[in-house]
RNA sequence: GUGGCUAUGGUGAAGCGGUUAACACAAACGACUGUGACUCGUUCAUACGUGGGUUCGAAUCCCACUAGCCACCCCA
Protein backbone atom coordinates (compact mmCIF):
# COMPACT_ATOMS: atom_id res chain seq x y z
CA UNK A 1 0.00 0.00 0.00
CA UNK A 2 1.46 3.32 -1.06
CA UNK A 3 1.74 6.08 1.49
CA UNK A 4 -0.30 9.22 0.95
CA UNK A 5 0.39 12.72 2.13
CA UNK A 6 -1.21 14.12 5.24
CA UNK A 7 -4.70 15.59 5.12
CA UNK A 8 -4.59 19.28 4.41
CA UNK A 9 -0.93 19.17 3.38
CA UNK A 10 -0.59 19.58 -0.37
CA UNK A 11 2.08 19.02 -2.97
CA UNK A 12 2.63 21.80 -5.45
CA UNK A 13 3.52 20.11 -8.70
CA UNK A 14 5.28 21.29 -11.84
CA UNK A 15 2.68 23.05 -13.92
CA UNK A 16 1.30 24.71 -10.83
CA UNK A 17 4.52 25.73 -9.19
CA UNK A 18 5.24 28.25 -11.97
CA UNK A 19 2.21 30.18 -10.80
CA UNK A 20 3.52 30.18 -7.25
CA UNK A 21 6.91 31.37 -8.42
CA UNK A 22 5.24 34.19 -10.29
CA UNK A 23 3.24 35.22 -7.23
CA UNK A 24 6.34 35.16 -5.06
CA UNK A 25 8.49 36.99 -7.58
CA UNK A 26 5.82 39.67 -7.96
CA UNK A 27 5.69 40.14 -4.19
CA UNK A 28 9.45 40.51 -3.95
CA UNK A 29 9.58 42.95 -6.81
CA UNK A 30 6.72 45.14 -5.58
CA UNK A 31 7.64 45.08 -1.89
CA UNK A 32 11.22 46.01 -2.61
CA UNK A 33 9.99 49.12 -4.46
CA UNK A 34 8.60 50.18 -1.10
CA UNK A 35 11.86 49.58 0.73
CA UNK A 36 11.00 46.24 2.30
CA UNK A 37 13.59 43.54 2.97
CA UNK A 38 12.94 39.86 3.34
CA UNK A 39 13.25 38.20 6.72
CA UNK A 40 13.23 34.45 7.24
CA UNK A 41 12.28 33.05 10.58
CA UNK A 42 12.00 29.43 11.71
CA UNK A 43 8.86 27.41 11.37
CA UNK A 44 9.04 26.27 14.98
CA UNK A 45 8.70 28.74 17.84
CA UNK A 46 8.03 28.46 21.52
CA UNK A 47 4.33 27.93 22.07
CA UNK A 48 4.25 30.83 24.47
CA UNK A 49 5.04 33.29 21.69
CA UNK A 50 1.72 32.62 20.02
CA UNK A 51 -0.26 32.50 23.24
CA UNK A 52 0.98 35.93 24.13
CA UNK A 53 0.64 37.54 20.72
CA UNK A 54 -2.40 36.02 19.07
CA UNK A 55 -4.27 35.64 22.34
CA UNK A 56 -5.00 32.69 24.60
CA UNK A 57 -8.72 32.77 24.00
CA UNK A 58 -8.61 32.85 20.22
CA UNK A 59 -9.57 29.81 18.18
CA UNK A 60 -6.12 29.65 16.65
CA UNK A 61 -4.47 29.18 20.01
CA UNK A 62 -7.24 27.19 21.65
CA UNK A 63 -7.71 24.52 19.06
CA UNK A 64 -5.78 25.01 15.85
CA UNK A 65 -2.10 24.92 16.71
CA UNK A 66 0.31 22.16 15.84
CA UNK A 67 1.98 22.06 19.22
CA UNK A 68 4.15 19.41 20.76
CA UNK A 69 6.83 18.84 23.33
CA UNK A 70 10.26 18.26 21.84
CA UNK A 71 12.96 15.95 23.14
CA UNK A 72 14.29 18.68 25.40
CA UNK A 73 10.85 19.03 27.05
CA UNK A 74 10.25 22.37 25.36
CA UNK A 75 6.73 23.31 24.34
CA UNK A 76 6.96 24.26 20.72
CA UNK A 77 4.50 25.14 17.97
CA UNK A 78 4.61 25.21 14.20
CA UNK A 79 3.83 28.81 13.43
CA UNK A 80 0.16 29.48 12.66
CA UNK A 81 0.92 32.97 11.33
CA UNK A 82 3.92 35.15 10.61
CA UNK A 83 3.67 38.42 12.50
CA UNK A 84 4.47 37.08 15.96
CA UNK A 85 7.65 35.39 14.77
CA UNK A 86 8.83 38.43 12.85
CA UNK A 87 8.28 40.64 15.87
CA UNK A 88 10.06 38.13 18.08
CA UNK A 89 13.04 38.31 15.73
CA UNK A 90 12.88 42.10 15.62
CA UNK A 91 13.01 42.25 19.41
CA UNK A 92 15.56 39.49 19.84
CA UNK A 93 18.04 41.11 17.47
CA UNK A 94 17.36 44.59 18.84
CA UNK A 95 16.67 45.76 15.34
CA UNK A 96 15.34 49.05 16.67
CA UNK A 97 18.90 50.01 17.51
CA UNK A 98 19.76 50.05 13.83
CA UNK A 99 16.49 51.67 12.84
CA UNK A 100 13.21 51.59 14.71
CA UNK A 101 11.51 51.69 11.35
CA UNK A 102 11.91 48.16 10.05
CA UNK A 103 10.14 47.24 6.85
CA UNK A 104 10.12 43.47 6.54
CA UNK A 105 8.45 40.91 4.36
CA UNK A 106 8.32 37.13 4.57
CA UNK A 107 6.82 34.22 2.74
CA UNK A 108 6.40 30.63 3.71
CA UNK A 109 4.24 27.89 5.16
CA UNK A 110 1.96 28.33 8.16
CA UNK A 111 0.12 25.58 10.00
CA UNK A 112 -3.36 25.41 11.49
CA UNK A 113 -5.21 22.27 12.43
CA UNK A 114 -8.54 23.01 10.79
CA UNK A 115 -10.87 20.98 8.65
CA UNK A 116 -9.66 21.61 5.08
CA UNK A 117 -11.99 23.10 2.50
CA UNK A 118 -11.75 25.31 -0.55
CA UNK A 119 -8.98 27.85 -0.03
CA UNK A 120 -8.14 26.53 3.40
CA UNK A 121 -5.51 23.94 4.20
CA UNK A 122 -3.63 22.74 7.25
CA UNK A 123 -0.35 23.75 5.75
CA UNK A 124 -0.95 26.96 3.87
CA UNK A 125 1.28 29.74 2.69
CA UNK A 126 1.36 33.40 3.45
CA UNK A 127 3.25 36.32 2.06
CA UNK A 128 3.32 39.01 4.68
CA UNK A 129 4.79 42.43 5.32
CA UNK A 130 5.33 44.38 8.51
CA UNK A 131 6.40 47.93 9.38
CA UNK A 132 7.53 48.84 12.87
CA UNK A 133 8.15 52.13 14.56
CA UNK A 134 5.75 54.41 12.71
CA UNK A 135 2.35 55.39 14.01
CA UNK A 136 1.77 58.04 11.35
CA UNK A 137 -1.25 57.28 9.16
CA UNK A 138 0.85 57.73 6.04
CA UNK A 139 2.33 54.32 6.74
CA UNK A 140 -1.14 52.79 7.06
CA UNK A 141 -1.96 54.22 3.66
CA UNK A 142 1.32 53.10 2.22
CA UNK A 143 1.00 49.53 3.42
CA UNK A 144 -2.51 49.33 1.98
CA UNK A 145 -1.38 50.86 -1.26
CA UNK A 146 1.48 48.39 -1.52
CA UNK A 147 -0.97 45.54 -0.98
CA UNK A 148 -3.34 46.70 -3.71
CA UNK A 149 -0.35 47.42 -5.95
CA UNK A 150 0.73 43.81 -5.56
CA UNK A 151 -2.68 42.54 -6.61
CA UNK A 152 -2.82 44.94 -9.53
CA UNK A 153 0.56 43.65 -10.73
CA UNK A 154 -0.89 40.16 -10.77
CA UNK A 155 -3.76 41.41 -12.89
CA UNK A 156 -6.22 40.98 -10.05
CA UNK A 157 -8.32 44.03 -9.46
CA UNK A 158 -11.44 42.22 -8.37
CA UNK A 159 -10.75 41.92 -4.63
CA UNK A 160 -11.99 45.02 -2.86
CA UNK A 161 -10.21 46.68 0.02
CA UNK A 162 -12.28 47.02 3.14
CA UNK A 163 -11.06 49.01 6.09
CA UNK A 164 -12.15 49.62 9.61
CA UNK A 165 -10.75 50.91 12.86
CA UNK A 166 -10.81 48.87 16.03
CA UNK A 167 -9.73 51.74 18.24
CA UNK A 168 -7.15 51.49 20.96
CA UNK A 169 -7.04 50.23 24.58
CA UNK A 170 -8.66 53.52 25.58
CA UNK A 171 -11.73 53.49 23.39
CA UNK A 172 -12.28 49.86 22.48
CA UNK A 173 -13.43 48.69 25.95
CA UNK A 174 -16.00 51.48 26.01
CA UNK A 175 -17.34 50.35 22.68
CA UNK A 176 -17.27 46.73 23.70
CA UNK A 177 -19.48 47.43 26.69
CA UNK A 178 -21.87 49.50 24.60
CA UNK A 179 -22.12 46.68 22.08
CA UNK A 180 -22.63 44.09 24.79
CA UNK A 181 -25.50 45.96 26.33
CA UNK A 182 -27.04 46.34 22.88
CA UNK A 183 -26.62 42.62 22.15
CA UNK A 184 -28.07 41.71 25.52
CA UNK A 185 -31.30 43.41 24.49
CA UNK A 186 -31.40 41.19 21.40
CA UNK A 187 -29.88 38.10 22.90
CA UNK A 188 -32.85 35.88 22.05
CA UNK A 189 -32.60 36.75 18.37
CA UNK A 190 -28.93 35.80 18.16
CA UNK A 191 -27.79 32.40 16.99
CA UNK A 192 -26.32 29.78 19.27
CA UNK A 193 -22.75 30.66 18.30
CA UNK A 194 -23.22 34.33 18.98
CA UNK A 195 -24.70 33.56 22.35
CA UNK A 196 -21.70 31.45 23.14
CA UNK A 197 -19.36 34.22 21.96
CA UNK A 198 -21.19 36.93 23.84
CA UNK A 199 -18.57 37.09 26.56
CA UNK A 200 -15.44 36.07 24.69
CA UNK A 201 -15.86 37.90 21.41
CA UNK A 202 -19.07 39.91 21.18
CA UNK A 203 -17.79 41.79 18.13
CA UNK A 204 -18.15 38.63 16.09
CA UNK A 205 -21.93 39.00 16.12
CA UNK A 206 -21.47 41.91 13.74
CA UNK A 207 -20.23 39.80 10.86
CA UNK A 208 -22.11 36.61 11.71
CA UNK A 209 -23.60 34.98 8.63
CA UNK A 210 -26.82 33.93 10.34
CA UNK A 211 -29.75 35.97 8.95
CA UNK A 212 -31.17 36.31 12.45
CA UNK A 213 -27.99 37.93 13.73
CA UNK A 214 -27.72 40.19 10.74
CA UNK A 215 -31.24 41.38 11.35
CA UNK A 216 -30.76 41.70 15.10
CA UNK A 217 -27.56 43.73 14.80
CA UNK A 218 -28.94 46.23 12.29
CA UNK A 219 -29.09 49.09 14.74
CA UNK A 220 -26.01 48.08 16.69
CA UNK A 221 -23.60 50.77 17.81
CA UNK A 222 -20.64 51.14 15.44
CA UNK A 223 -17.02 51.16 16.57
CA UNK A 224 -16.33 54.16 14.40
CA UNK A 225 -18.74 56.22 16.52
CA UNK A 226 -16.86 55.33 19.67
CA UNK A 227 -13.31 56.07 18.56
CA UNK A 228 -11.41 58.37 20.84
CA UNK A 229 -10.30 61.66 19.26
CA UNK A 230 -6.79 60.34 18.53
CA UNK A 231 -8.05 57.15 16.88
CA UNK A 232 -10.72 59.04 14.95
CA UNK A 233 -8.14 61.46 13.65
CA UNK A 234 -5.82 58.63 12.70
CA UNK A 235 -8.57 56.90 10.77
CA UNK A 236 -9.59 60.09 8.97
CA UNK A 237 -5.99 60.81 8.01
CA UNK A 238 -5.50 57.25 6.76
CA UNK A 239 -8.51 57.63 4.47
CA UNK A 240 -7.24 60.99 3.28
CA UNK A 241 -3.85 59.55 2.31
CA UNK A 242 -5.46 56.61 0.56
CA UNK A 243 -7.51 59.00 -1.51
CA UNK A 244 -4.47 61.13 -2.20
CA UNK A 245 -2.77 58.25 -4.01
CA UNK A 246 -5.93 56.85 -5.55
CA UNK A 247 -6.21 53.67 -3.50
CA UNK A 248 -9.88 52.81 -3.46
CA UNK A 249 -11.44 51.32 -0.37
CA UNK A 250 -14.74 50.72 1.33
CA UNK A 251 -15.42 51.22 4.99
CA UNK A 252 -16.69 48.07 6.64
CA UNK A 253 -17.50 48.91 10.21
CA UNK A 254 -18.53 45.32 10.83
CA UNK A 255 -15.18 43.84 10.00
CA UNK A 256 -13.74 41.95 12.94
CA UNK A 257 -10.30 40.44 13.30
CA UNK A 258 -9.56 37.07 14.79
CA UNK A 259 -6.27 37.95 16.44
CA UNK A 260 -6.18 39.87 19.67
CA UNK A 261 -3.24 42.12 18.90
CA UNK A 262 -4.92 44.37 16.36
CA UNK A 263 -5.55 48.04 17.11
CA UNK A 264 -6.81 50.98 15.08
CA UNK A 265 -6.67 50.32 11.34
CA UNK A 266 -7.68 46.86 10.22
CA UNK A 267 -8.38 45.74 6.70
CA UNK A 268 -9.21 42.86 4.41
CA UNK A 269 -9.00 42.29 0.71
CA UNK A 270 -12.17 40.38 -0.07
CA UNK A 271 -13.42 38.53 -3.10
CA UNK A 272 -16.62 36.77 -3.95
CA UNK A 273 -14.84 34.14 -6.03
CA UNK A 274 -13.58 31.77 -3.36
CA UNK A 275 -16.66 30.17 -1.90
CA UNK A 276 -16.87 30.88 1.76
CA UNK A 277 -13.28 32.05 2.02
CA UNK A 278 -13.71 35.68 1.11
CA UNK A 279 -10.46 37.11 2.47
CA UNK A 280 -7.40 36.82 0.24
CA UNK A 281 -5.36 39.14 2.41
CA UNK A 282 -5.87 40.78 5.74
CA UNK A 283 -4.04 42.71 8.37
CA UNK A 284 -3.95 45.72 10.57
CA UNK A 285 -2.13 47.82 13.05
CA UNK A 286 -0.76 46.26 16.23
CA UNK A 287 0.49 49.11 18.32
CA UNK A 288 0.77 47.14 21.54
CA UNK A 289 2.23 43.89 20.29
CA UNK A 290 5.93 44.67 20.36
CA UNK A 291 5.88 45.82 23.96
CA UNK A 292 3.57 42.95 24.92
CA UNK A 293 6.26 40.62 23.67
CA UNK A 294 8.83 42.32 25.84
CA UNK A 295 10.23 44.68 23.23
CA UNK A 296 10.42 48.45 23.01
CA UNK A 297 7.20 50.47 22.95
CA UNK A 298 6.95 50.72 19.20
CA UNK A 299 3.86 50.56 17.03
CA UNK A 300 3.52 48.21 14.10
CA UNK A 301 1.35 47.41 11.13
CA UNK A 302 1.26 44.58 8.66
CA UNK A 303 -0.69 42.16 6.55
CA UNK A 304 -0.65 38.61 5.30
CA UNK A 305 -1.71 37.34 1.90
CA UNK A 306 -3.07 33.81 1.49
CA UNK A 307 -1.01 32.38 -1.36
CA UNK A 308 -3.34 29.43 -2.05
CA UNK A 309 -6.22 31.85 -2.35
CA UNK A 310 -4.30 34.08 -4.74
CA UNK A 311 -3.36 31.00 -6.78
CA UNK A 312 -7.04 30.08 -6.94
CA UNK A 313 -7.86 33.52 -8.28
CA UNK A 314 -5.16 33.03 -10.90
CA UNK A 315 -6.50 29.59 -11.80
CA UNK A 316 -7.13 30.27 -15.48
CA UNK A 317 -3.80 31.88 -16.27
CA UNK A 318 -1.02 29.90 -17.87
CA UNK A 319 2.44 30.44 -16.44
CA UNK A 320 4.14 27.52 -18.12
CA UNK A 321 7.58 28.14 -19.53
CA UNK A 322 8.62 27.19 -23.02
CA UNK A 323 12.09 26.23 -24.21
CA UNK A 324 13.87 28.41 -26.74
CA UNK A 325 15.08 25.49 -28.80
CA UNK A 326 14.60 21.80 -29.35
CA UNK A 327 17.39 19.95 -31.16
CA UNK A 328 16.26 16.95 -33.16
CA UNK A 329 19.11 14.63 -34.07
CA UNK A 330 19.33 11.60 -36.34
CA UNK A 331 22.06 9.09 -35.73
CA UNK A 332 24.69 8.75 -33.04
CA UNK A 333 27.09 11.36 -34.38
CA UNK A 334 24.35 13.94 -34.77
CA UNK A 335 23.07 13.08 -31.33
CA UNK A 336 26.49 13.76 -29.84
CA UNK A 337 26.67 17.06 -31.72
CA UNK A 338 23.20 18.00 -30.50
CA UNK A 339 24.23 17.25 -26.96
CA UNK A 340 27.31 19.42 -27.32
CA UNK A 341 25.42 22.33 -28.86
CA UNK A 342 22.71 22.07 -26.22
CA UNK A 343 25.26 22.33 -23.46
CA UNK A 344 26.96 25.35 -25.06
CA UNK A 345 23.65 27.11 -25.59
CA UNK A 346 22.55 26.52 -22.02
CA UNK A 347 25.73 28.22 -20.86
CA UNK A 348 24.78 31.14 -23.10
CA UNK A 349 21.42 31.39 -21.36
CA UNK A 350 19.12 29.56 -23.73
CA UNK A 351 16.62 26.91 -22.57
CA UNK A 352 17.27 23.89 -24.78
CA UNK A 353 15.79 20.41 -25.03
CA UNK A 354 16.86 17.30 -26.89
CA UNK A 355 15.50 13.80 -27.17
CA UNK A 356 17.61 11.45 -25.08
CA UNK A 357 16.66 8.17 -26.65
CA UNK A 358 17.31 8.46 -30.37
CA UNK A 359 13.69 8.30 -31.45
CA UNK A 360 12.41 8.92 -34.96
CA UNK A 361 12.44 12.43 -36.34
CA UNK A 362 8.66 12.39 -36.30
CA UNK A 363 8.68 11.53 -32.67
CA UNK A 364 11.22 14.20 -31.89
CA UNK A 365 9.23 16.84 -33.75
CA UNK A 366 6.18 15.87 -31.76
CA UNK A 367 8.13 16.28 -28.59
CA UNK A 368 9.33 19.71 -29.69
CA UNK A 369 5.73 20.62 -30.33
CA UNK A 370 4.60 19.28 -27.00
CA UNK A 371 7.18 21.39 -25.20
CA UNK A 372 5.98 24.40 -27.23
CA UNK A 373 9.59 25.04 -28.20
CA UNK A 374 10.05 28.28 -30.11
CA UNK A 375 12.56 26.78 -32.52
CA UNK A 376 13.70 23.36 -33.62
CA UNK A 377 17.12 22.61 -35.03
CA UNK A 378 17.40 19.48 -37.15
CA UNK A 379 20.74 17.70 -37.36
CA UNK A 380 21.57 14.62 -39.43
CA UNK A 381 24.57 13.29 -41.31
CA UNK A 382 24.31 15.85 -44.12
CA UNK A 383 24.20 18.76 -41.72
CA UNK A 384 27.24 17.48 -39.88
CA UNK A 385 29.15 17.35 -43.17
CA UNK A 386 27.89 20.77 -44.26
CA UNK A 387 28.30 22.52 -40.94
CA UNK A 388 24.88 24.10 -41.20
CA UNK A 389 21.43 22.87 -40.30
CA UNK A 390 17.81 23.92 -40.78
CA UNK A 391 16.38 25.93 -37.90
CA UNK A 392 12.61 25.88 -37.86
CA UNK A 393 10.47 28.57 -36.32
CA UNK A 394 7.74 26.47 -34.73
CA UNK A 395 5.19 29.25 -34.51
CA UNK A 396 5.53 30.49 -38.07
CA UNK A 397 6.54 27.20 -39.65
CA UNK A 398 9.36 28.78 -41.64
CA UNK A 399 12.89 27.47 -41.59
CA UNK A 400 16.35 28.59 -42.68
CA UNK A 401 19.87 27.28 -42.28
CA UNK A 402 22.19 28.33 -39.48
CA UNK A 403 25.82 27.52 -38.85
CA UNK A 404 26.24 24.66 -36.42
CA UNK A 405 27.78 26.62 -33.59
CA UNK A 406 26.23 27.93 -30.43
CA UNK A 407 27.10 31.59 -30.98
CA UNK A 408 25.40 31.70 -34.35
CA UNK A 409 22.35 29.86 -33.09
CA UNK A 410 21.89 31.92 -29.97
CA UNK A 411 21.82 35.09 -32.08
CA UNK A 412 18.80 33.82 -33.93
CA UNK A 413 16.86 32.25 -31.11
CA UNK A 414 17.49 34.88 -28.47
CA UNK A 415 17.70 37.82 -30.86
C1' G B 1 -15.08 19.34 16.58
C1' U B 2 -20.25 19.28 13.58
C1' G B 3 -23.09 18.61 9.04
C1' G B 4 -24.01 17.37 3.75
C1' C B 5 -22.29 15.24 -0.82
C1' U B 6 -19.11 12.04 -3.67
C1' A B 7 -15.80 7.77 -4.52
C1' U B 8 -14.95 3.82 -11.94
C1' G B 9 -7.87 4.22 -15.87
C1' G B 10 -3.06 9.73 -16.00
C1' U B 11 -7.69 13.14 -16.68
C1' G B 12 -13.10 14.07 -17.72
C1' A B 13 -16.57 10.63 -17.37
C1' A B 14 -20.73 6.43 -19.38
C1' G B 15 -22.83 2.48 -16.72
C1' C B 16 -29.19 2.15 -12.75
C1' G B 17 -28.43 -6.54 -10.96
C1' G B 18 -26.13 -10.64 -16.17
C1' U B 19 -21.78 -5.56 -21.32
C1' U B 20 -15.39 -8.09 -24.05
C1' A B 21 -16.47 -1.81 -18.19
C1' A B 22 -18.71 2.82 -23.46
C1' C B 23 -16.85 7.46 -25.21
C1' A B 24 -13.46 11.71 -25.12
C1' C B 25 -8.78 13.83 -23.81
C1' A B 26 -3.83 12.71 -22.45
C1' A B 27 0.23 9.17 -23.42
C1' A B 28 3.23 5.66 -26.65
C1' C B 29 4.12 3.84 -31.52
C1' G B 30 3.02 3.86 -36.55
C1' A B 31 0.54 5.42 -41.78
C1' C B 32 4.07 9.90 -44.65
C1' U B 33 11.10 5.92 -46.26
C1' G B 34 14.58 13.18 -42.55
C1' U B 35 10.13 17.65 -40.22
C1' G B 36 5.29 19.14 -35.23
C1' A B 37 0.14 21.29 -35.02
C1' C B 38 -4.78 18.43 -39.15
C1' U B 39 -6.30 13.31 -40.53
C1' C B 40 -6.16 7.97 -39.83
C1' G B 41 -4.64 3.30 -37.41
C1' U B 42 -2.80 0.36 -33.19
C1' U B 43 -1.84 0.10 -27.88
C1' C B 44 -3.53 1.93 -23.04
C1' A B 45 -8.84 -0.37 -16.18
C1' U B 46 -8.89 -9.08 -15.22
C1' A B 47 -10.62 -3.60 -13.04
C1' C B 48 -14.84 -0.07 -10.69
C1' G B 49 -11.75 3.57 -2.72
C1' U B 50 -11.23 -0.70 1.35
C1' G B 51 -13.69 -4.62 4.02
C1' G B 52 -18.02 -7.23 4.76
C1' G B 53 -23.02 -8.71 3.34
C1' U B 54 -27.68 -9.63 -0.01
C1' U B 55 -28.04 -12.53 -4.67
C1' C B 56 -27.49 -18.07 -9.10
C1' G B 57 -24.97 -13.46 -10.51
C1' A B 58 -22.93 -6.65 -7.99
C1' A B 59 -19.16 -1.25 -10.57
C1' U B 60 -24.44 -1.40 -10.07
C1' C B 61 -28.51 -3.02 -3.71
C1' C B 62 -27.21 -2.83 1.93
C1' C B 63 -23.67 -1.91 6.08
C1' A B 64 -19.07 -0.35 8.06
C1' C B 65 -14.53 1.94 7.35
C1' U B 66 -11.29 5.20 4.74
C1' A B 67 -10.43 9.23 1.59
C1' G B 68 -11.82 13.60 -1.02
C1' C B 69 -14.86 17.77 -1.61
C1' C B 70 -18.19 21.54 0.13
C1' A B 71 -20.32 23.98 4.22
C1' C B 72 -20.43 25.34 9.75
C1' C B 73 -16.97 27.02 13.60
C1' C B 74 -12.76 30.00 12.66
C1' C B 75 -9.61 32.18 9.33
C1' A B 76 -5.07 34.05 4.87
Amino acid sequence: MAINGIKGFNDILPGDVEKWQHIEATARRVFELYGFSEIRTPILEKTELFCRSIGDATDIVEKEMYSFVDKGENKVTMRPEGTAAVMRAFIEHKMQALDPVARLYYMGPMFRYERPQKGRYRQFHQIGAEVTGVSAPTVDAQVLTMLTHFFAELGLDEPSLQINSLGCPKCRPVYREALKSFLLSKIELLCEDCNRRYETNPLRALDCKSPGCQEATKGAPAMLEYLCPECAEHFEATKKYLELVGTTYQINERMVRGLDYYTRTTFELVTGLLGSQSAVAAGGRYDGLISDLGGPALPGIGFAIGVERVALLLAEKDFSRRPDLFIAALGDEAHAEAFKIMSALQRLGAAVEIDYEGKSLKSQMRRADKFKSRFTLIIGGDELARGTAPLKDMDGGTQSDVALNADAIVKVIKG
